[in-house]
RNA sequence: UCCUCGGUAGCUCAAUCGGCAGAGCGGGUGGCUGUUAACCACUAGGUUGCAGGUUCGAGUCCUGCCCGAGGAGCCA
């Protein structure tokens, strides 16, 4: 008998399979049984009859409890009544283990509890969409910067020292001396863009911040393109494609998904390109008449961000920052060296930041002074003030977080939900 | 690190002014021929986060600690 994925059920109609899987859930009524099966692709429920109560079947059925591990053999047909539009006629009913008493039920809990149980929790419905829908966030990613011409460089995430210097870094050891994990692959993506042209690199990032907000994770995926020659505005340009493209891809291949989350899918069937561009100069102003107390010269902070987001329909490009406030390498502004050629891509509907990045300084001279200035050690930049003694040009790129892109498509509050096991403040278990 | 809130059965919660520790779900037992988080009946289940204090009496009031959640700062 043939063994299939519930997934492809519909294919299966009038034949007789076997399902690989685990108990949802089970109900019964006098001499019927339902038992709902998952098997990682989808639901399906198995129905059994019987005149004779005893019979080995519902025997084996009675024994079933949540989670329970089994294989089931039946007839699929079509019926209105099952959930999914198909069921299984159960003929045979094999118990591959009984499940112990299981903590989650169908029943509501709290966040604090479910994150006890994430290993198990993964097993939900509403997880299982979002996962779902991260994994092809990611595939998209990938397909739009192969089928640009870009090179997948995987930078390192054992590192020296800081990237980016302000930042803290978890610290280990490497044999008798002292390493860093990474929290940025970008300034060695900028010695491979200037090797290859184009590149990108898709990895794991590290932030030893004390962040407690619904925005933040300890540990976070990143996707970081840098492109040599490239401008601010090519960059720009290049953010608001890729959006577009993980957008489009998503609403075309997981609407069921955003179905089960309860996703309007209608905000993000609405981002139009261009995008809206607001400079620092222009936004502090419309900040300040919606209520924050920014004053210029300072960072945005939460509500700077949800403000400015929720004006538009599209993400929003928020360039020129005051240097003051921006990562040492950051590119000054030909016109006025008290901002910087940096873009943050703020996401609609008030889910601020996804995407942050800029044009990198190409000069050797200004750049052996940022480093003076940011107390940074330059024996420890040598390598990368190399990149501006051979051949340097005008260079960009981004970073675009892979849970906050996740958690703004799937419309779910806390960033924690769209990675499998997320490491957060306080929390490293599971 | 700071601010705010919380911790009672396996889970989600209730317990009036300080006066006998409760319910639903889950577990167990039984019933029901189309259930949809099924339903009905019965049943077991408690160091009220920890340590002190006030009181005739503390889940409830006070002090300290532990753990968690929301927010801030920082960032993607």
């Amino acid at each position: 008998m043939e063994w299939v994925y519930i997934e492809d059920i519909a294919a299966h109609d009038g034949r007789e399979v076997e399902i690989r899987g685990w108990v949802y859930n089970k109900r019964s009524s006098g001499k019927v049984r339902f038992l709902l099966v998952r098997d990682g692709t989808g639901l399906l429920q198995a129905t059994a009859f019987s005149a004779e109560k005893d019979s080995l079947l519902f025997q084996q059925f009675d024994r079933l409890t949540q989670e329970s591990s089994l294989i089931v053999r039946g007839t699929v047909r079509a019926d209105k009544r099952a959930p999914g539009g198909f069921e299984l006629a159960m003929s045979e009913l094999e118990i591959v283990q009984i499940a112990a008493e299981y903590p989650i039920t169908l029943k509501e809990h709290s966040t604090p509890f479910l994150m006890e149980h994430r290993h198990l929790w993964l097993r939900s419905s509403r997880q299982h969409a979002i996962l779902r829908v991260r994994a092809e966030v990611i595939k998209a990613i990938r397909d739009f910067f192969d089928g640009r011409g870009f090179r997948l460089m995987d930078t390192p995430i054992l590192t020296p020292s800081a990237c980016e210097g302000t930042t803290t870094l978890f610290e280990t050891e490497y044999f008798d001396q002292k390493a860093y994990l990474s929290q940025s692959g970008q300034l060695y993506n900028e010695a491979t863009a200037m090797a290859f042209g184009k590149v990108y690199c898709f990895g794991p990032t590290f932030r030893a911040e004390k962040s407690k907000t619904r925005r933040h994770l300890i540990e976070f995926w990143m996707c970081e393109p840098e492109v040599a020659f490239a401008t601010l505005q090519d960059i720009m340009v290049l953010g608001e494609d890729l959006i577009l493209f993980i957008m489009e891809r998503v609403l075309a291949r997981r609407r069921a998904d955003l179905e089960t989350l309860e996703r309007d899918p209608k905000p993000l069937e609405a981002i139009k390109k261009p995008f809206p561009r607001l400079t620092y100069d222009e936004a502090v102003p419309i900040l300040r008449e919606k209520g924050s107390a920014i004053e210029w010269g300072g960072d945005f902070g939460a509500p700077e961000e949800t403000i400015i987001s929720e004006l538009y329909s599209s993400p929003v490009c928020v360039t020129h920052f005051p240097t003051a406030i921006k990562a040492f390498y950051m590119q000054p502004a030909p016109e006025n060296p008290d901002v910087v050629l940096g873009v943050d891509f703020l996401a609609s509907e008030g889910y601020g930041e996804v995407i942050g990045g800029g044009q990198r300084i190409h000069d050797p001279v200004l750049l052996g002074k940022r480093l003076e200035e940011h107390k940074l050690p330059r024996e420890a930049y040598e390598w990368y003030l190399d990149l501006r003694k051979y051949g340097s040009v005008p260079h960009a790129g981004f970073g675009m977080g892979i849970e906050r892109m996740v958690s703004w498509i799937c419309g779910i509050k806390h960033i924690r939900e769209t990675i499998p096991f997320p490491r957060l403040l306080y929390r490293i278990y599971p």
